[in-house]
DNA sequence: ACGTGTCACTTGCTCGTGTCACTTACTCGT
DNA sequence: ACGAGTAAGTGACACGAGCAAGTGACACGT
């Protein structure tokens, strides 16, 4: 009986199986609308389908339609964190019941990215951080259906901005509440970063402006304690007292160098961080970090995209209520 | 001239800009072999092919080959550490000049994979840990052309045996070379981590046993500095000089948990622990730990991938020399 | 009896490639 | 002069699905 399941059904054998025509399966396993069909021939299509275990060629459903039923998530190459994960894994869950599949792909900048687009032709392109112009001409090219791009600003319709700057204003506006007055940069040495990190930085001068203090005393600090060490040093010549670091791995660092240097965290200096990662509960002190709701987000890129691909319903925002800091004690 | 460019060229029509049949085109474009074309034929369609900027849709060639050139990447959902993220963008690159596009997918297990198989049709899965029954089934049915299995043994030929139990044997072997007689282990509460854990957990044992030491004290941490204390405190109690953590987060727990019990480390206890992620090096004091180079893992997945795909050269193995120990101050 | 409408389907074309089989034209050995 | 062999290339058929258009059967109104 089952003795030829070697090679995949098709809707071809289904059709055989429930004696009716190719089209017919299709209509029915498709739901095309404005298709009368007694429920009697559904049923032995549905039941001939499970029987044979039929599920459609994406290929040729791709080759058909134009596009897949595939979301690419687009990273760069640099460390990105591990909020990513975990909006990945919510991303993910959020598009499943659309039919939609998520896969991730790191953009090697070596490699055009056309490569990954032509070998999956997807659906939508959900791209993080900024390209340059290159890729942006290669995408255009591409005809991509739908791109949510999480990026800075909005300057397109479908771009969905990430409230970066809001992370850095965040943190200078706790530092400021805790009664400090001049306030300190860490940032990573990492060129890749920029985008990021000079987003954050510009939210904490807009905070620093707006409540009246200097400008914050910025200084990159290399992967090594040394480097923050001589940072602190400076920073404290020059009466900083509280520092926002890029994210909780330059916080780190800080409070490595600070320990080498004999400063006390937070009594002699003060040190918030971004991402609230695993181990950021761990430290000594505890540090205290602006945290990022990876549930909301993914919920908005999710909506973004369907929004996109189906042309209903309004496009939402990340509200700024996936920022949140967490209190722990370095600051 | 280029008003029409809004749809994509197809071999069609790089057959009609050249001249010729689009069957010469397919032969040219794909090398096939014994197939005799003069170069001024070729160049000329090579030309035609790069002015209309032609390339190939990947669905209607996976619908004729019967797979795509997609590699996919197939993640657990639980936490991986960052040592994956490496391994990945190596992988890529290694994939790279075989014409093999690496997309990765973090498996729910709500959902069957049939889901993510179908989507793409790849020539080649990897996976990394152990899966159930079920999906191994599932995987059989869907007939993936070539399947590395990353995990513990190599029970079948497809699979890369990763050495985890040597990263157990490793932390076990430098404390007791560091004068450590009773060892204990730090387990994570994660019941995901299961596959890990009990392997990891192994390599110590046996370390244990070859070294002439006591079976190890094995002790759950949970995400909790407090949970961390009370281990400690049994440690202590039983005479255990030196921990073997799961890994860097298990060990950051176990130095947030020394530190409020006012326990030294490695004085009154060492800590070592595994992945060498990027905190390690700042916290207090560094941690000591297990690193694996990603570089030739990456390299190892990629050489069993194409020897899959290709049916020539042999498969190699992971060699014990990816893992060392970075000696810091923890242990 | 005849036109119209709806139901329940089916026929046939299309998406873009890879590839087998087949046709010319030309050269060469005997 | 003639068959064999090769170079250079073409025609036609899959692959598996979606969809526009068509078809026969029956019901209903006049």
């Amino acid at each position: 009986m089952e003795h030829a399941s070697r090679r995949r059904a098709t809707s071809q054998d289904v059709a055989k199986e429930a004696g009716v025509s190719r089209t017919t399966v299709s209509y029915i396993l498709n739901n095309t609308p404005h298709q009368s069909i007694p429920d009697a021939t559904r049923q032995r299509v549905l039941e001939a389908a499970a029987r044979l275990r039929y599920t459609p060629s994406a290929s040729a459903r791709t080759l058909r339609r134009g596009h897949s039923d595939v979301v690419l998530f687009l990273l760069p190459d640099w460390p990105i964190g591990h909020a990513i994960a975990a909006v990945t894994e919510q991303l993910a869950q959020h598009l499943l019941p659309h039919g939609l599949t998520l896969v991730s792909h790191t953009h090697l900048r070596e490699r055009p990215l056309d490569d990954v687009w032509r070998a999956l032709t997807p659906a939508a392109v959900i791209r993080v951080g900024e390209f340059g112009p290159v890729e942006d001409e290669q995408l255009r090219q591409a005809q991509i259906e739908v791109l949510v791009e999480v990026g800075v600003s909005e300057s397109s319709p479908t771009q969905l901005a990430f409230p970066i700057q809001r992370m850095g204003r965040m943190q200078a506006e706790h530092l400021a509440a805790t009664g400090h007055q001049r306030i300190g940069y860490a940032a990573p040495s990492e060129r890749r970063l920029s985008v990021f990190r000079d987003n954050r930085l510009h939210g904490v001068r807009e905070a620093c402006a707006e409540l009246g203090l200097d400008l914050p005393d910025v200084r990159t600090i290399e992967n090594d304690p040394a480097s923050a060490t001589e940072a602190i040093g400076q920073w404290r010549a020059a009466g900083v007292t509280g520092v926002c670091a890029y994210n909780d791995e330059i916080a780190m660092i800080l409070l490595a160098g600070a320990r080498r240097a004999g400063v006390r965290v937070p009594d002699d200096l003060a040190v918030i961080g971004t991402d609230n990662m695993h181990a950021a509960a761990f430290t000594d002190p505890p540090l205290t970090t602006v945290t990022i709701d990876a549930c909301q987000v993914a919920a908005q890129m999710a909506n973004h995209v369907i929004v996109g691909l189906t042309g209903t319903g309004t496009r939402g925002r990340i509200p700024s209520s996936v920022l949140d800091v967490v209190v722990r004690e370095s600051a």
